[in-house]
DNA sequence: CCACTATAGATAGATAGCCTATCTATCTCA
DNA sequence: TGAGATAGATAGGCTATCTATCTATAGTGG
């Protein structure tokens, strides 16, 4: 089993599963809105482009992502007081509930497959958690590389 | 760290990673196409309605994305001799080809991420084996739920 | 202070991905 | 053979995205 194939298995598990929730979930709100409100609420007030960077979208999309989000009243914005052209997104009171229903949401569906799997805690705290490794790794710009300046 | 907060996490992971490679690899067929392939490879000749089953898709958008793929040769599609209604759809030689690109772009993409981590070689199979573990299980209806005959 | 260039965000127009509702053809079986 | 079930196709509509482009504000060297 090469690194190649053991990369593949985990894109493919993971796609699988991410999907599976999401469609045994009953969101209240799309799920590229659901992961919008996710990265405000990681990332604080921040820019429409700090946020389409993080989710690896364009502007435009969350430009308009924000607009929806805003004009439903899950987010809010204010001026940038240090840049006339920018604005911060938070999320409101609506948003901060509405992010926490669509976690719960996902995570009862997952629940009760991870329970059947009767599988050893621990065994499944590490898988979590070196998952959670390999997205933090992906955020950095790859410290392997040499830094030719 | 309850069980659902472990859900969680392992969701929130597996869309960020999975979301992550899409991005970053370049793919020539756009990824729901890919998603099917995928299914059609491993189903062997399958109908449309069983292929939607398993991508948790409805039937209409499963018939559109075979279509498509069929207009473009990447899937063959043969009447079900058993079944006058139905239909068998195949991987052509162009979609057997494309399919393995996709995986190895995606693959190529997140390597270098798991070699940087520079993670137990043993606690990263394990992890993997334990995500597919955990999207078999959703495919069986439950076993914890007892049946009503 | 001014023209230049870079950056933040918005707008336009197009395609893909999906859904629900509905329709047709075919199967099954009493 | 006629009723109900099932396979798949159509219609219509909304969301998610992209590229290209536009506006307005910042920062900068003269």
């Amino acid at each position: 089993m090469t690194t190649a194939d053991l990369a593949d298995d985990l894109l493919r598990s993971a796609a699988r599963i991410s999907r599976w929730a999401s469609r045994h979930a009953a969101l209240e709100l799309p799920w590229a809105q659901t992961r919008v409100l996710s990265l405000v609420d990681e990332l604080g007030p921040a820019r429409v482009t700090a946020l389409a960077a993080a989710d690896d979208s364009s502007q435009p999309t969350m430009t308009a992502q924000v607009q929806r989000l805003e004009a439903e009243g899950y987010v809010s914005r204010v001026p940038d007081p240090d840049d006339g052209r920018a604005g911060l997104v938070s999320l409101t009171a609506a948003g901060a509930r509405a992010l926490g229903e669509a976690r719960r949401a996902r995570a009862r569906a997952l629940e009760p497959v991870m329970a059947g799997l009767d599988a050893d805690p621990a065994r499944l705290r590490d898988a979590v958690a070196l998952l959670a490794e390999l997205v933090e790794a992906t955020r950095s710009p790859s410290p392997a590389l040499p830094r030719t300046p």
